[in-house]
DNA sequence: CTGAAAGCGCTTACAG
DNA sequence: CTGAAAGCGCTTACAG
C-alpha cells in the first residue's frame, strides 16, 4: 500500500507513458487510435492504461480544441413536462438512435423555470461539454440567448425571431399546410361553424397552425373572427378553451385542435356538456400521439413524423460538426390522417 | 470588420484581461467571484467581458480540479425506456428541484442497450463533465462499472452486488418490509392461494420484495412453491405472468405485484379471463403511480416516496461534494395505500 | 514510428 | 488588492 503513489489520484496519461516508457506524446496517440504507432508499443501502452485504469480526462480535451463525444438535447421545459408530453419523449428517441449508431452520448438537459433559467444551461453549452446542441420546444418566454455559443446548433421547428437568423439549422414540418387541410376537410364536410384550439403564439408552431387555419376559413369565405380560442398544447388547455368556446358559440360545430393534448381536452369537455363527436361536434387533433388511437372516438389527425424530426436534426448536426458548409433546413411533411371524430 | 481580430474566434480570459488592462489572474478572480478585488477592478473587468460577450470555456477548470456545476442522473435504460417508466419521471423531478435550488445543472443521461452500452455514457462521467452522479434503475445485466470513476455517486437503491460496497452511497426503500405488509394483508383478509409476480432478480429491488413476500407467506405456514412468477415491472410482463400463472394454479384467489405497472398488467390478464377483482383474486401493487388510481377496481398498493428519493440521493451528493465524511446510505419508509383491489 | 517542447484556457500558490 | 509564473491533463506541430 504505502509503495505505490497515493491511491486516490487518478493516473493520468503521464503516469501511463512512463509506465509504458514512452512519450506522451505516443501515449495521447495510442488513445486516439493514431494509425502509425508500432504495434508493440501499442500493447504497451494499452496494458499501462488498463493496468493502472486510465481514464481520460476527457475535459482536458476540449482546451485544446478536441472533441467531448456528446451532443446535448436541450428541451425548453422543465423536468416535469420533460416526462409529460410524449413529443419530446418521440424526437428523443430519434435523436438518441443516430447518436448511439455514431458512438455519441446523448445528453439531456431541462430548463428550469427560475427567473434567471438559462444561466446554468447556457453556461453547461458554453463551457465546452458537449460537441454541439439539439434544441427543441422553445418560445418566446424561455428565448435561450444562445448568441454566443461556440458549437453548433440544431433547432427543432423554425426558432422565434432568432438574432442571426441565418446562423441556425433547424429542421420543422409543414404546420400551416397541415392545419389547413384539417380545417379544409371539416368545411367540405359540410360543417358550418369551425373553430381552432390554437396552440402558443410564442412559439412558431403555434402561429403556423393558426395561419393555416385561417387560410382555410377565409379562402371558404367564413367569418372567423370569435372562433378563436388559445390553449398551451396541453389537456387542461384544450378542455378549458372548448368551455369558454362552447360559452361563447354554442352552435359551433367544429374543432381543430393544434395539438392532439388539447384534443382529447376538447373530447372531454364536449362529452361533459352531453355534445356527441362527430355527431354534435367534429374534432380533428394535431399530432398523431398513441392517445389519439385510444379516445373515443379515435382521434383524427394531422400527423408529424416526429421521431424523424430527432434523426433528420442529428444528422444534420452531424453534418455540421464534420465540417459541411452552411447551416441547412429541412421541412418535413405531414399527413392527414382519418379515424372517427372527423 | 478588418480591424478587429477573427470575429469566429470566441474570446478568452487573456483577451478579457487584456482588454480589462489587468493581469489573467485578476480576471479569473472576478469571474469566480472572490471577494478581495477592488471595487473599480472588479467593474473594468465585468465590463471587458460583457462588452467582448465572453463566456467561460468552463471544461479547463476540470483539468485544474474546479467544478463544473453540474451533476449526471443516470438512468441505466435505453431513451424509450426513461420517458416510459413514471418512475423515472418522479425521481429526476425530485432531482431536478434540489439541483436547480443549488444552483447546479441537471444532465440526464440514459444508457443504450449496445453491445459495449457502458462506453460513452463511463466515459462521459469519467470526462470531467460533471461533478457528480446519481445512478437509478442499475441492474445486474447492465453493471455500470463506475470502479475508477473519479466522482461521488449516489445510487437510487442499493446497489447490485457493487465492488467496494462501502464506497457508494445510496437511499433505498424499505421493499421488503413493504412486500411482506401487502403479502400480510392478502393472508389476513383469508386468501387461501396468494401468488406473486416478482420482479427482476438482479436488481436488488426485485430481489427484497420476493424476500418480502416469502417472509409473510413462510410465517403464515404457507407453502408457496409454484406461487412465483417473473416479470420485468413492465406492464405486458405482468399480464404475460398472469397469464402463466393461472395455467399453472387456476385456484389463485390472491397477487401481490412487484409494481405497480405489472399490476395493471394483472388486471387486465384477469378481466379477459373473467374473473372479478376483488371478488375472485385480490390484487395489490407496489410503488403508487398515478395510473393506480384511475384502473377499475381501484388499485390497492405500496407507497413508496419516489420524488423524495430523488431529493435525498441529491442532498447526500451535494453533501458529499461538500467534503461530507463517509459515504452515507438510508432507507425510507413506505406505506400500505388501500384502495378497491384487496 | 517516436520524442521534446510548446500550447490549449483557466486557476492558484507565492510574492509583493 | 494585484501580478508573474507555474501548473492542470491532454494534444499537436515540428523534428528526427
Amino acid at each position: 500500500m504505502s509503495s505505490v503513489e497515493s491511491p486516490e489520484l487518478r493516473p493520468t496519461l503521464a503516469d501511463v507513458a512512463r509506465a509504458a516508457g514512452v512519450s506522451t506524446a505516443t501515449a495521447s496517440r495510442v488513445l486516439n487510435g493514431f494509425p502509425r504507432v508500432r504495434p508493440k508499443t501499442r500493447r504497451q501502452v494499452e496494458s499501462a492504461m488498463s493496468s493502472l485504469g486510465y481514464a481520460r480526462q476527457r475535459a482536458a480535451r476540449a482546451s485544446t480544441g478536441g472533441r467531448t463525444g456528446s451532443v446535448a438535447l436541450v428541451v425548453c421545459e422543465e423536468v416535469l413536462r420533460l416526462f409529460a408530453d410524449p413529443y419530446f419523449a418521440r424526437i428523443s428517441a430519434g435523436a438518441g438512435k443516430e447518436l448511439t449508431a455514431a458512438g455519441l452520448q446523448l445528453v439531456l438537459l431541462t430548463v428550469p423555470a427560475t427567473e434567471d433559467y438559462q444561466a446554468p444551461v447556457v453556461r453547461y453549452l458554453d463551457g465546452g461539454h458537449v460537441d454541439g446542441a439539439l434544441v427543441v420546444g422553445m418560445h418566446g418566454r424561455r428565448p435561450l440567448d444562445l448568441g454566443w455559443l461556440g458549437i453548433p446548433v440544431v433547432f427543432a421547428g423554425r426558432p422565434v425571431c432568432p438574432r442571426e437568423p441565418g446562423r441556425f439549422s433547424y429542421v420543422d414540418v409543414d404546420n400551416r399546410g397541415g392545419a389547413q387541410r384539417a380545417t379544409q376537410r371539416l368545411i367540405d364536410a359540410g360543417r358550418r361553424t369551425v373553430a381552432t384550439i390554437a396552440g402558443p403564439q410564442d412559439m412558431t408552431a403555434g402561429v403556423d397552425r393558426l395561419l393555416g387555419y385561417r387560410q382555410a376559413a377565409a379562402g371558404a369565405g367564413r367569418d372567423h373572427r370569435g372562433l378563436v380560442v388559445f390553449g398551451d398544447f396541453g389537456q387542461a388547455s384544450g378542455e378549458h378553451a372548448t368551455a369558454r368556446l362552447l360559452d361563447r358559440k354554442p352552435h359551433v360545430d367544429a374543432i381543430f385542435a393544434a395539438s392532439d393534448m388539447m384534443a382529447v381536452g376538447a373530447l372531454r369537455a364536449l362529452r361533459r356538456v352531453g355534445r356527441r363527436v362527430p355527431g354534435d361536434v367534429a374534432v380533428i387533433g394535431f399530432d398523431d400521439l398513441p392517445v389519439g388511437r385510444r379516445t373515443d372516438p379515435p382521434l383524427t389527425t394531422v400527423r408529424q413524423p416526429i421521431e424523424e424530426m430527432g434523426t433528420r436534426m442529428t444528422a444534420e448536426l452531424l453534418a455540421m460538426l464534420g465540417g459541411s458548409a452552411a447551416p441547412g433546413c429541412a421541412v418535413l411533411d405531414t399527413e392527414l390522417v382519418i379515424r372517427a371524430s372527423a
